[in-house]
DNA sequence: ACGTAAGCGAGACGGTACGTCGCGTCTTACC
DNA sequence: GGTAAGACGCGACGTACCGTCTCGCTTACGT
């Protein structure tokens, strides 16, 4: 690793330039924030918020590549086991939404009413990475893969991801309200059971082939 | 209803400005569009504009507002029967995905990687409460709801709206693959089989009350 | 004459921006002078003063246009005799001396300690043309050349200049001591008898064919 | 004197900086001239120009002493007499020259039409007292003086440095086209004799006092 | 010759001004 | 009354240059 870590100086000044952003886009909207604001919050000159970052953008891209980076460490390790308990959340599943709950303050701001869709679409497309994955997996291991598919696969993985997110963004606007085991319990509940029946909703249903 | 139709120059001037805004936020996102590009783009002196919005997002809003009174308008009347069918899509479903389809190129844009997270966000609302009313109504028959629930309801109904959202997304992004009726139908297996079983997975649960 | 003139704001706001530019310079001198200076002096916003000039520079050019045209409106008419009086001065000359009382302020910032070079070099070449003109004149007439010149020619015309810009520096630094006509009448002994004999020195000279 | 003479370094490195100084003002005028462009130019840190001189109007300051203490060690010698031959240049007119030559670089940039207009101060009042101190000379003396002056004496006086300067500036500017002796005996011609009679215009003239 | 104080390179930083873009308001004139 | 044309105030942008500071390396000078 031949990048050196930067002086102390820089990493104090990129800090606070990180932790003013996401405070002002906590208070008054991403895109209500401008370079001036972030700055006077940060006590750092203008001048060299530019000597560090491109504009905005460029500082939550940066540090959101650190999150991602952390995220992607934590729910890299494949899948021990393809089986699914609806009373035990899967190792990753957790790991993913302990990653979420440290970084709350982070995906609160940024997937709230005035976040930036381009965070959403990136979380969005990590999850879909993994599924995708995931169902490769299952597909050679033939397991579990019985019958033919009801509607689209790529169809199938992206409400997936779109229900995870629906759970971050509960579990954030909520303040956390259970433990990250439980919530990743719920998300597992919801994708496999669906949310009709996750509900306790028990329907007469015609015709798919025998459910 | 003592609002009386505007003149035919300020309908006209309207919809320019209207069909601008949508262009333009196709080609290059909506927070990238000006003023001066809208009024550019839609031959108007940009004082003009002025008259007749506050701002761009005024111009957004006020667009929204009519294409959302359709859609209350179609998928307002209640449902006939609660009863489901994986075979063929609940009216109402079908009516959304046609509105949906009917404003097009609106969606698209607005639900698109530079889109408008509020628009998204009031989509979302408005499902949540198509489903609440379900459930309340569900809950009044005492049809359907026999087992306890297993996650907090408003949990599962905004993984509902996020699996709907999922489903326009996909629907608008691939240019119309499919029908209006069978996006419907698909959406109602998404959310009554999940996403698991609607892919055709078929896996060894256990726990969770014997599902 | 196509060019109509501008509108009453426009003009207004010229005004402001030059008088705050002259004030400003006279205060501190030109380099000193910043945009901001000048708009804050003017009490017109910097972006104003983007819509009317390029830059600082821009502006001075600009002003100077028009006192450089009443500059040559008035020196321009041709010279009735060639004769030259020691007593009264060339009605051009104290032409010259009335235009720069006019628009004294103007010469006496530009000409001044913290003046600007090219302002000098703008009137030189004016004055050069000027004597080029007249010495022509005299050649074509044959009047008055009756000598081999003792000097080039051109070192001759640029030491005029040089000599009323002197005098013009002078009645301006001492704030207009004298009448335009009498300034004029020094400059012409001045150039006619040279600065030696114009003292009073008498010299016995030796050499120089016989002056 | 107790100052001892810099170190090495010292010396290599603000010749470099003088150097870079002309060089680029040569190129692109003195205002256009960086801090950065000089120490870039001087292949030297920028911050170590600033261990050396306040900005960049020192440095052009600091040089210019060094000028000036030989320009005025050259031209102390006073006159041996007052006499003054149109053939033969005055032995410190002359050293006057050879000087300008020598530092002609530096001089032809400076007074150039990019040049500082400090600088042509300098030189103006240098040669103000030169000849303020022949007048008194003269004065106490009382050669020559024989008529009352037909102008002012310090308008005379400055008329006279303006002659010089002019001279200085057509030698430099046509790159030194005679030798140093030739442009000292023109300048004396000038002044003595007048740029008209120099240029050998005869005319008739009235009044002033029959000269 | 050699140890040390100086000169120097590298680069982060605060600060002022620049010239530009976009916003929203206003006025004047046309139809 | 709706519109065009355009001046204007205002706030933010991203850049250039200024002058200061700190941290280490190296180099020429004095003993």
């Amino acid at each position: 690793m031949p990048k050196t870590k930067p002086e102390l100086r820089v990493r104090r000044t990129r800090k606070y330039l990180w932790d003013a952003l996401i405070r002002l886009t906590t208070e008054k909207g991403y895109h209500a924030v401008t370079v001036k604001d972030i700055t006077e919050q940060a006590m750092v000159n203008r001048v060299t918020f530019y000597r560090h970052y491109e504009d905005k953008h460029d500082l939550l891209m940066r540090g959101m590549d650190e999150i991602f980076d952390d995220l992607v460490a934590r729910t890299k390790p494949p899948l021990s086991s393809l089986g699914v308990s609806l009373d035990r959340a899967a190792p990753n599943a957790r790991a993913f939404f302990e990653h979420v709950r440290e970084y709350g303050e982070f995906y609160r701001v940024m997937l709230g009413k005035n976040g930036v869709s381009g965070v959403e679409n990136r979380i969005r497309k990590h999850i879909d990475e993994l599924f995708q994955e995931r169902l490769e997996l299952a597909r050679q291991q033939e397991t579990g893969i019985v019958k033919e598919a009801m509607v689209p696969p790529d169809l199938a993985i992206s409400s997936i991801s779109a229900i995870v997110l629906s759970m971050m963004r509960w579990w954030l606007e909520n303040n956390f309200p259970v433990e990250a085991e439980e919530i990743a319990l719920y998300t597992t509940r919801l994708i496999v059971l669906g949310p009709y029946r996750a509900l306790g909703v028990e329907m007469e249903t015609t015709g798919g082939g025998g459910v």
